[in-house]
DNA sequence: TTCTTGAGTTGTAATCATTACAAGATTGGC
DNA sequence: GCCAATCTTGTAATGATTACAACTCAAGAA
Protein backbone atom coordinates (compact mmCIF):
# COMPACT_ATOMS: atom_id res chain seq x y z
CA UNK A 1 0.00 0.00 0.00
CA UNK A 2 1.44 3.47 -0.86
CA UNK A 3 0.23 6.78 0.60
CA UNK A 4 -2.52 7.05 -1.41
CA UNK A 5 -3.59 3.71 -0.72
CA UNK A 6 -3.50 4.57 2.87
CA UNK A 7 -5.47 7.86 2.38
CA UNK A 8 -8.35 5.80 0.62
CA UNK A 9 -8.56 3.05 3.08
CA UNK A 10 -8.72 5.66 6.00
CA UNK A 11 -11.30 7.67 4.94
CA UNK A 12 -13.29 4.32 3.98
CA UNK A 13 -13.07 3.77 7.29
CA UNK A 14 -14.00 7.11 8.09
CA UNK A 15 -10.76 8.65 9.16
CA UNK A 16 -9.90 11.75 7.52
CA UNK A 17 -6.76 11.03 6.18
CA UNK A 18 -4.44 13.44 7.01
CA UNK A 19 -0.52 13.78 6.92
CA UNK A 20 0.30 12.59 9.96
CA UNK A 21 -2.24 9.81 10.33
CA UNK A 22 -1.79 8.18 6.81
CA UNK A 23 2.23 7.99 8.37
CA UNK A 24 1.28 6.78 11.69
CA UNK A 25 -0.90 4.32 10.35
CA UNK A 26 1.82 3.28 7.89
CA UNK A 27 4.59 3.04 10.37
CA UNK A 28 1.95 0.50 11.87
CA UNK A 29 2.23 -1.31 8.89
CA UNK A 30 5.80 -1.34 8.59
CA UNK A 31 6.88 -2.47 12.08
CA UNK A 32 5.01 -5.23 13.31
CA UNK A 33 6.78 -5.74 16.55
CA UNK A 34 4.27 -4.12 18.68
CA UNK A 35 5.83 -0.12 19.07
CA UNK A 36 4.85 2.08 22.22
CA UNK A 37 3.98 5.93 21.54
CA UNK A 38 7.28 6.27 22.12
CA UNK A 39 8.94 4.08 19.71
CA UNK A 40 6.06 5.74 16.59
CA UNK A 41 7.05 9.40 18.14
CA UNK A 42 11.19 9.02 18.27
CA UNK A 43 11.24 7.18 14.37
CA UNK A 44 8.78 9.59 12.62
CA UNK A 45 9.97 12.91 14.06
CA UNK A 46 12.82 11.85 12.00
CA UNK A 47 10.55 12.17 8.49
CA UNK A 48 8.06 14.89 10.28
CA UNK A 49 10.40 17.51 12.45
CA UNK A 50 7.03 19.34 13.49
CA UNK A 51 5.48 16.18 14.63
CA UNK A 52 3.87 16.47 18.49
CA UNK A 53 3.72 13.55 20.57
CA UNK A 54 0.23 14.70 21.41
CA UNK A 55 -0.99 13.73 17.73
CA UNK A 56 0.66 10.40 17.80
CA UNK A 57 -1.88 9.85 20.54
CA UNK A 58 -4.75 11.43 18.81
CA UNK A 59 -4.30 9.56 15.46
CA UNK A 60 -3.81 6.54 17.52
CA UNK A 61 -6.91 6.88 19.41
CA UNK A 62 -9.13 7.64 16.56
CA UNK A 63 -7.87 4.60 14.65
CA UNK A 64 -8.84 2.38 17.52
CA UNK A 65 -12.33 4.33 17.41
CA UNK A 66 -12.73 3.54 14.13
CA UNK A 67 -11.60 -0.03 14.49
CA UNK A 68 -8.85 -0.12 12.31
CA UNK A 69 -5.98 0.19 15.04
CA UNK A 70 -5.75 -2.09 18.59
CA UNK A 71 -4.39 -0.98 21.63
CA UNK A 72 -2.58 -3.98 23.51
CA UNK A 73 -2.70 -3.68 27.29
CA UNK A 74 -0.66 -6.90 28.38
CA UNK A 75 1.90 -4.54 29.73
CA UNK A 76 0.29 -2.92 32.16
CA UNK A 77 2.31 0.24 32.30
CA UNK A 78 2.28 1.15 28.46
CA UNK A 79 0.21 0.86 25.47
CA UNK A 80 1.18 -1.24 22.42
CA UNK A 81 -0.34 -0.15 19.41
CA UNK A 82 -1.40 -2.98 16.21
CA UNK A 83 -3.37 -2.71 13.28
CA UNK A 84 -6.72 -4.67 13.75
CA UNK A 85 -6.18 -7.24 11.05
CA UNK A 86 -6.69 -11.02 10.86
CA UNK A 87 -7.49 -12.02 14.64
CA UNK A 88 -4.58 -13.31 17.04
CA UNK A 89 -3.34 -13.59 20.63
CA UNK A 90 0.10 -11.97 21.87
CA UNK A 91 2.76 -13.23 24.37
CA UNK A 92 4.96 -11.04 26.52
CA UNK A 93 8.20 -12.42 27.20
CA UNK A 94 8.92 -11.29 30.80
CA UNK A 95 13.04 -11.73 29.92
CA UNK A 96 13.07 -9.77 27.21
CA UNK A 97 10.20 -7.60 26.38
CA UNK A 98 8.79 -9.21 23.11
CA UNK A 99 5.86 -9.44 22.51
CA UNK A 100 4.91 -12.02 20.02
CA UNK A 101 2.38 -13.15 17.81
CA UNK A 102 0.02 -16.36 17.85
CA UNK A 103 -2.56 -17.30 16.04
CA UNK A 104 -5.04 -19.27 18.28
CA UNK A 105 -7.24 -22.23 17.47
CA UNK A 106 -10.16 -20.46 15.40
CA UNK A 107 -12.40 -22.21 18.30
CA UNK A 108 -11.15 -20.11 21.15
CA UNK A 109 -12.20 -16.92 19.53
CA UNK A 110 -15.72 -18.32 18.68
CA UNK A 111 -16.58 -19.71 21.65
CA UNK A 112 -15.63 -16.21 23.26
CA UNK A 113 -18.71 -14.68 20.71
CA UNK A 114 -21.20 -17.15 22.85
CA UNK A 115 -21.84 -14.91 25.62
CA UNK A 116 -25.08 -13.77 25.60
CA UNK A 117 -26.62 -10.64 26.14
CA UNK A 118 -23.27 -8.74 25.86
CA UNK A 119 -22.48 -6.88 23.02
CA UNK A 120 -18.50 -7.64 22.31
CA UNK A 121 -16.42 -4.88 20.36
CA UNK A 122 -12.96 -5.75 21.22
CA UNK A 123 -11.33 -9.38 22.50
CA UNK A 124 -7.56 -9.95 23.36
CA UNK A 125 -5.81 -12.86 24.61
CA UNK A 126 -2.55 -12.44 26.30
CA UNK A 127 -0.41 -14.85 27.39
CA UNK A 128 2.90 -13.83 29.45
CA UNK A 129 5.70 -16.20 30.18
CA UNK A 130 9.38 -16.83 28.78
CA UNK A 131 9.82 -17.07 25.16
CA UNK A 132 11.86 -19.61 23.00
CA UNK A 133 15.09 -17.68 23.06
CA UNK A 134 14.93 -16.73 26.38
CA UNK A 135 14.77 -19.92 28.01
CA UNK B 1 -11.71 -18.53 55.52
CA UNK B 2 -10.82 -16.86 58.93
CA UNK B 3 -7.50 -14.82 59.55
CA UNK B 4 -5.61 -17.71 60.48
CA UNK B 5 -6.94 -19.73 57.75
CA UNK B 6 -5.18 -16.93 55.49
CA UNK B 7 -2.13 -16.97 57.10
CA UNK B 8 -1.95 -20.34 56.88
CA UNK B 9 -2.50 -20.71 53.18
CA UNK B 10 -0.14 -17.49 52.62
CA UNK B 11 2.20 -19.09 54.48
CA UNK B 12 2.20 -22.15 52.06
CA UNK B 13 2.46 -20.02 49.06
CA UNK B 14 5.61 -18.46 50.73
CA UNK B 15 4.30 -14.85 51.66
CA UNK B 16 5.29 -14.17 55.19
CA UNK B 17 1.32 -13.70 56.46
CA UNK B 18 1.68 -10.09 58.03
CA UNK B 19 -1.10 -8.10 59.49
CA UNK B 20 -1.29 -6.04 56.39
CA UNK B 21 -1.09 -8.82 53.74
CA UNK B 22 -3.46 -11.00 55.13
CA UNK B 23 -5.86 -7.73 55.02
CA UNK B 24 -5.08 -7.16 51.40
CA UNK B 25 -5.87 -11.20 50.77
CA UNK B 26 -8.98 -10.49 52.77
CA UNK B 27 -10.28 -7.59 50.83
CA UNK B 28 -9.67 -9.93 47.35
CA UNK B 29 -11.37 -12.46 48.87
CA UNK B 30 -14.63 -10.13 49.80
CA UNK B 31 -14.73 -8.10 47.37
CA UNK B 32 -14.85 -9.74 44.14
CA UNK B 33 -15.33 -6.61 41.45
CA UNK B 34 -11.87 -6.71 40.64
CA UNK B 35 -10.94 -3.55 42.60
CA UNK B 36 -7.73 -1.14 42.05
CA UNK B 37 -5.72 -0.35 44.19
CA UNK B 38 -7.67 3.05 45.38
CA UNK B 39 -10.46 1.19 45.85
CA UNK B 40 -8.43 -1.50 48.27
CA UNK B 41 -6.73 1.70 49.93
CA UNK B 42 -9.26 3.79 50.91
CA UNK B 43 -11.79 0.56 52.21
CA UNK B 44 -8.97 -0.89 53.91
CA UNK B 45 -7.81 2.35 55.73
CA UNK B 46 -10.83 2.70 57.68
CA UNK B 47 -9.95 -0.58 59.83
CA UNK B 48 -6.11 0.29 59.61
CA UNK B 49 -5.63 3.82 59.98
CA UNK B 50 -1.73 3.34 59.76
CA UNK B 51 -1.90 1.80 56.36
CA UNK B 52 0.41 3.16 53.57
CA UNK B 53 -0.78 2.80 49.86
CA UNK B 54 2.64 1.64 49.14
CA UNK B 55 2.05 -1.08 51.42
CA UNK B 56 -1.05 -2.19 49.46
CA UNK B 57 1.23 -2.16 46.17
CA UNK B 58 4.12 -3.99 48.04
CA UNK B 59 1.48 -6.44 48.72
CA UNK B 60 -0.39 -7.14 45.83
CA UNK B 61 2.95 -7.48 43.92
CA UNK B 62 4.35 -9.99 45.98
CA UNK B 63 0.82 -12.08 45.51
CA UNK B 64 1.30 -11.56 41.99
CA UNK B 65 4.96 -12.91 42.19
CA UNK B 66 3.91 -15.91 43.90
CA UNK B 67 0.52 -16.83 41.69
CA UNK B 68 -1.83 -16.19 44.30
CA UNK B 69 -3.49 -13.03 42.66
CA UNK B 70 -3.61 -11.84 39.32
CA UNK B 71 -2.99 -8.31 38.37
CA UNK B 72 -5.67 -7.69 35.54
CA UNK B 73 -4.65 -4.84 32.61
CA UNK B 74 -7.80 -4.65 30.69
CA UNK B 75 -8.14 -1.10 31.73
CA UNK B 76 -5.33 0.41 30.03
CA UNK B 77 -4.53 3.00 32.60
CA UNK B 78 -5.01 1.26 36.07
CA UNK B 79 -4.83 -2.48 37.45
CA UNK B 80 -7.53 -4.52 38.96
CA UNK B 81 -6.98 -7.40 41.25
CA UNK B 82 -8.31 -10.77 41.44
CA UNK B 83 -7.54 -13.75 43.70
CA UNK B 84 -5.94 -16.68 41.23
CA UNK B 85 -8.63 -19.18 41.45
CA UNK B 86 -10.01 -20.94 38.99
CA UNK B 87 -9.10 -19.48 35.34
CA UNK B 88 -11.90 -17.21 33.84
CA UNK B 89 -11.98 -14.40 31.67
CA UNK B 90 -12.89 -10.88 32.61
CA UNK B 91 -15.48 -8.51 30.15
CA UNK B 92 -15.15 -4.58 30.46
CA UNK B 93 -18.15 -2.58 29.75
CA UNK B 94 -17.59 0.40 28.19
CA UNK B 95 -20.48 2.24 29.59
CA UNK B 96 -20.31 1.47 32.84
CA UNK B 97 -16.55 0.51 33.37
CA UNK B 98 -17.73 -2.99 35.27
CA UNK B 99 -15.88 -5.90 35.02
CA UNK B 100 -17.40 -9.39 34.73
CA UNK B 101 -16.20 -12.83 35.38
CA UNK B 102 -17.19 -15.10 32.64
CA UNK B 103 -16.05 -18.95 31.86
CA UNK B 104 -14.11 -19.54 28.57
CA UNK B 105 -15.50 -22.75 27.04
CA UNK B 106 -12.47 -25.59 29.02
CA UNK B 107 -11.09 -25.62 25.13
CA UNK B 108 -10.47 -22.03 24.79
CA UNK B 109 -7.64 -22.50 27.42
CA UNK B 110 -6.42 -25.49 27.06
CA UNK B 111 -5.76 -24.70 23.14
CA UNK B 112 -3.55 -21.78 24.55
CA UNK B 113 -1.39 -24.54 26.21
CA UNK B 114 -0.45 -25.71 22.92
CA UNK B 115 2.35 -23.40 22.13
CA UNK B 116 5.60 -25.19 21.64
CA UNK B 117 8.94 -23.96 23.25
CA UNK B 118 7.50 -20.87 25.28
CA UNK B 119 6.78 -21.12 28.97
CA UNK B 120 3.33 -19.62 30.06
CA UNK B 121 3.13 -18.91 33.25
CA UNK B 122 -0.20 -16.11 32.51
CA UNK B 123 -2.88 -16.09 30.77
CA UNK B 124 -5.19 -13.58 30.65
CA UNK B 125 -8.54 -13.46 28.26
CA UNK B 126 -10.04 -9.83 27.84
CA UNK B 127 -13.58 -8.59 26.11
CA UNK B 128 -14.57 -5.35 25.58
CA UNK B 129 -18.24 -4.13 24.87
CA UNK B 130 -21.31 -3.24 26.27
CA UNK B 131 -22.77 -4.72 28.97
CA UNK B 132 -26.45 -6.99 29.26
CA UNK B 133 -27.75 -3.58 31.72
CA UNK B 134 -26.08 -0.57 29.77
CA UNK B 135 -27.83 -1.86 26.39
C1' DT C 1 15.10 -11.71 78.45
C1' DT C 2 17.78 -8.74 75.66
C1' DC C 3 20.30 -8.13 71.21
C1' DT C 4 20.71 -8.50 66.54
C1' DT C 5 19.35 -8.71 61.97
C1' DG C 6 16.55 -9.11 58.11
C1' DA C 7 12.12 -8.22 56.42
C1' DG C 8 8.00 -5.31 56.29
C1' DT C 9 5.83 -0.79 56.56
C1' DT C 10 5.39 4.01 55.95
C1' DG C 11 5.52 8.73 53.84
C1' DT C 12 7.32 11.42 50.52
C1' DA C 13 9.44 12.35 46.31
C1' DA C 14 10.27 11.04 41.65
C1' DT C 15 8.92 8.94 37.31
C1' DC C 16 6.50 8.62 33.30
C1' DA C 17 2.52 7.52 30.31
C1' DT C 18 -1.46 9.78 29.04
C1' DT C 19 -4.80 13.48 28.68
C1' DA C 20 -6.45 18.43 28.90
C1' DC C 21 -6.35 22.60 26.99
C1' DA C 22 -5.73 26.61 24.23
C1' DA C 23 -3.57 28.71 20.39
C1' DG C 24 -2.20 28.28 15.73
C1' DA C 25 -2.44 25.84 11.16
C1' DT C 26 -4.97 23.44 7.61
C1' DT C 27 -8.57 21.97 4.66
C1' DG C 28 -12.76 21.54 2.05
C1' DG C 29 -17.03 23.67 0.73
C1' DC C 30 -19.23 28.13 -0.48
C1' DG D 1 -10.50 33.85 -1.61
C1' DC D 2 -13.31 33.24 2.90
C1' DC D 3 -15.19 30.72 6.72
C1' DA D 4 -16.05 27.15 9.79
C1' DA D 5 -14.77 22.91 11.20
C1' DT D 6 -11.25 19.95 12.03
C1' DC D 7 -6.42 18.82 12.96
C1' DT D 8 -1.98 19.75 14.91
C1' DT D 9 1.11 21.44 18.23
C1' DG D 10 3.32 22.61 22.76
C1' DT D 11 2.82 22.88 27.30
C1' DA D 12 0.70 22.01 31.54
C1' DA D 13 -1.85 18.93 34.40
C1' DT D 14 -3.17 14.40 35.94
C1' DG D 15 -2.65 10.20 38.02
C1' DA D 16 -0.88 5.52 38.57
C1' DT D 17 3.14 3.35 40.01
C1' DT D 18 7.79 2.99 41.78
C1' DA D 19 12.07 4.57 44.32
C1' DC D 20 13.96 5.48 48.38
C1' DA D 21 15.23 6.12 53.09
C1' DA D 22 13.76 6.09 57.79
C1' DC D 23 11.29 3.59 61.01
C1' DT D 24 9.05 -0.56 63.06
C1' DC D 25 8.49 -5.27 63.88
C1' DA D 26 9.35 -10.09 64.64
C1' DA D 27 12.06 -14.22 65.09
C1' DG D 28 16.19 -16.39 66.53
C1' DA D 29 20.70 -16.43 69.01
C1' DA D 30 23.08 -15.72 73.11
MN1 LIG E 1 0.05 -8.50 16.93
MN1 LIG F 1 -12.34 -12.17 37.91
ZN1 LIG G 1 12.40 -13.50 25.40
ZN1 LIG H 1 -22.44 -1.75 31.67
Amino acid sequence: MNTDQIGGFLHEKGVKPSFQRIKVYEYLMNNKEHPTVENIYRDLIKEIPTLSKTTVYNSLNTFIEKGVVQAISIDGNEMRYDLYERRHGHFKCEVCGRIYDFLPPKEAYEELEALEGFLITDRQIYLKGVCKNCR
